[in-house]
DNA sequence: ACTTTAACTTACTAGTTGGTAAGTGTCAAT
DNA sequence: ATTGACACTTACCAACTAGTAAGTTAAAGT
């Protein structure tokens, strides 16, 4: 059968998608891989032959699930603020689960990772940043920011508290991504 | 003498903090070091035995130039805006020589680092946060931040937006962060 | 019954990693 | 002249890395 094999395919992504998360693209191994999954090295080989291929896989992972979600969030919601609303409870909730942005866990990596992965990830993070720009300057056109609000330059400390805000949980607790949103949506929306 | 000894302890600190910068702690090998400056691995061994023996002499040169930054930083400038100023620049000089924060790129390998290691950094990141801290709450003492300003959620934003930047650089180009900064001036500071 | 294919395993290679033991040359102090 | 520390080098080691070649097993297709 044909999707017995996109399932271990897909089982290998996943948990290459956690181990990243964990360790990084350099740290983690096919054997890391291997040993969670009961299988021997030659066989992950095998799905997929170069660690490069299982990267590209991932990223290409990546990109389905930040499309969906911007999907999900711009077509279920009508009011834009229930949309940014969306985005940033979505982003919480996987800050509290410890699961660090994944772009920015591949990010780091960026100057060992092959080539063709180097463009992959920053046409991600180019597509990333670009949904979250059509957001604001949709929201701002409604009159939903303040009128000093640069959509661009709003989109980017959005995503870098983001990113950020899971990196100081870890040290700071659990309090501070929240007071931080909390105090963006202040500093951000037009107060009536 | 005493200081040849100490010059070139300094010296695979200093190159050990361009190649963590580059590649993370996990990626930069001792071979690396030896090769840049000319001798062999076992040298590199004498003066630092164990690889977490160098992570630490790093993490100790980056917190003296974090103290001696804020000392800077506090007693050459009264205004607040001329200190946040002064440390963007300072920090945005780095950009420019794709150096990104040496704090953010040891964090990313945090869970693949010694415990010990894991923990020098944290309280470096924590220094890093409460200097900021102490520096918003002056300002917002003195009125020159908005009402609505926790200057515990805007620190984390402060910083998170600096090690933000420097990431999106590498994709967006170098108009970006100037409009972070300037975003954030417009938002934080109390229009008169 | 035969062939093919998917999904492996076994057994390997070549290179790199952090780390060590033992020896070497240089130099200053005694 | 001898000692002793310093800053190394040579020559290792075991563990781990990505990657490969060849053989195995089970199931589906003909």
């Amino acid at each position: 059968m044909e999707n017995r094999k996109e399932d271990r395919k897909s089982q290998i992504i996943d948990l290459t998608l956690h181990l990243i998360q964990e360790k990084g693209y350099v740290a983690f191994s096919y054997d890391d891989l291997a040993k969670k999954l009961g299988v021997t090295k030659a066989s992950i080989h095998y799905h997929f032959e170069k660690k490069e291929d299982l990267g590209i896989a991932v990223c290409n992972r990546l990109e389905q699930q930040l499309k969906d979600m911007f999907y999900t969030m711009t077509h279920t919601y009508v009011d834009l603020e229930k949309k940014l609303h969306f985005y940033v409870t979505k982003k919480a909730e996987r800050i509290k689960e410890n699961e660090i942005c994944l772009i920015s866990a591949l990010q780091k990596d960026y100057e060992s990772l092959p080539a063709h992965l180097q463009e992959k990830l920053a046409s991600l993070s180019r597509m990333e940043l670009t949904y979250m720009i059509d957001l604001f300057q949709e929201a701002k056109a409604k009159g939903l920011l303040k009128e000093t609000v640069d959509p661009v330059a709003v989109a980017a400390i959005f995503l870098s508290c983001v990113k950020g805000a899971l990196q100081y949980k870890r040290v700071m607790g659990n309090d501070l991504a929240p007071k931080m949103f909390n105090q963006l949506k202040d500093l951000l929306l037009q107060s009536q």
